[in-house]
DNA sequence: AAGAATGTGTGCAAAAGTGAACATATTTCC
DNA sequence: GGAAATATGTTCACTTTTGCACACATTCTT
């Protein structure tokens, strides 16, 4: 697998202040310094955030203590929007990976100004079609490939492939226990194929950090 | 894993009539007879369907063949909802597996009627929240859980468990290589465990198909 | 009712993945 | 700068999963 950054055709170009602005009191600008956690799995689920600026982690924790990163969020996206569909509680939790800066929407508040926000509701809808598909494609990827290709989708999703240009791009930095996570399977496998794929060129660690290569397409569309 | 009916809080006494009567020109009642094809990856997507009647199996082939199924739908889901992403293909196959009955409306429709309609975008909202909670949750079980504890599951799902009442419950007819398919495994696998099941009583095969006991439960919730 | 098509139960060798250990980097922070 | 905390490389026995094979059962079809 390899859920994270996916952001849709619309919101890119948009300014969040100018529809949010008619919510008025529900919402306020709220900072996280990196590494801080915004909500804790368990936590009562009240409202939805919006990444103004940084990069956030989503991750769960099984009964048995295992973890897994659901995502890694950026600039654009929504999150905690579980409330709005009525869960009580937060089913997940979320951390800052880098200094952030977030629109936090009252429940309530988003809810009301969904139903009357036309330019927001159409955003927010977007925003939803581009995770569920994200989601799809995630399940898909766990589905159909080994490990070994749901690393190097990962990858080639972190470092923003198929976004405009950027043919070799850098990874954010990251742990391989978190890339594990992310994958579905253990860190000591994940250490094993990055260094395959760095003895096989499709990747390598540069100056500013992970450098993949398109050349790492190949690991995933051969059969 | 285990993708397939899941209902949103709203939309189950909602009348589609209602709102999709102000759609006007870009929708029609459609009927498919069960097995019938309804889409086929691939093909151009230019509308969405929303169930009146019946069930819908969503399925998608990977580049060697392999078939995965990401979910089945009931009454009152929508599919084919990627359109309205910008998707110009469907990236999966849908199938009626009942007699069904579905309101298809043009992509250009359903964007501007979202727009314009907040019953409809509060509506659709709720599925797309539904959805993604329901897509986290599968993708979540495909990272922590084990085949075993992935077929209790979508058996436990299939069976309508957690719904109103319904203590034990059946399943529609599934063969088990469908459910190989949503579970992601192999289908002497689902045959293996389901005899499993029945011997220790979690399941047996009644009258009118597959009972679900609520037994099934400690499948997945013991470590 | 016979034959074809589909679905099930079972076994097994080979492949993939796990989890824990331990040594070595590398980073963080006083 | 140096100790403590994190992150990485590597190995290995063990478990899970796959992919096939084949016999048998059930269900469509004509």
């Amino acid at each position: 697998m390899g859920p994270q950054t996916r952001s849709g055709t619309v919101r890119r170009d948009f300014d969040p202040k100018k529809f949010l602005a008619t919510i008025g009191q529900g919402r306020k600008v709220v900072a996280f310094p990196r590494r801080q956690t915004i909500f804790t799995q368990g936590d009562s689920a009240d409202a939805v955030f919006y990444i103004q600026q940084g990069k956030v982690r989503l991750t769960v924790v099984s009964t048995i203590g295992k973890e897994a990163t659901l995502g890694i969020l950026n600039k654009g996206d929504f999150f905690g929007e579980g409330c709005l569909a009525g869960q009580p509680l937060r089913m997940g939790s979320a951390t800052a990976m880098t200094d952030c800066e977030f629109m936090r929407i009252d429940k309530k508040a988003m809810m009301l100004a969904l139903h009357q926000e036309h330019t927001l509701s159409d955003l927010f809808t977007a925003y939803l079609l581009g995770r569920n598909i994200r989601y799809e494609e995630d399940l898909v990827d766990q589905l159909f490939n080994s490990s070994e290709k749901r690393l190097a989708r990962t990858l080639l999703l972190l470092a923003h492939f198929g976004k405009e240009g950027v043919p070799e791009a850098v990874v954010p930095k990251i742990s391989q226990e978190t890339l594990a996570e992310m994958v579905g399977t253990t860190r000591s496998r994940v250490s094993f194929f990055m260094n395959r794929f760095r003895k096989l060129g499709f990747v390598d660690y540069g100056e500013n950090g992970l450098q993949v290569h398109s050349s790492l397409l190949n690991v995933v569309l051969h059969d």
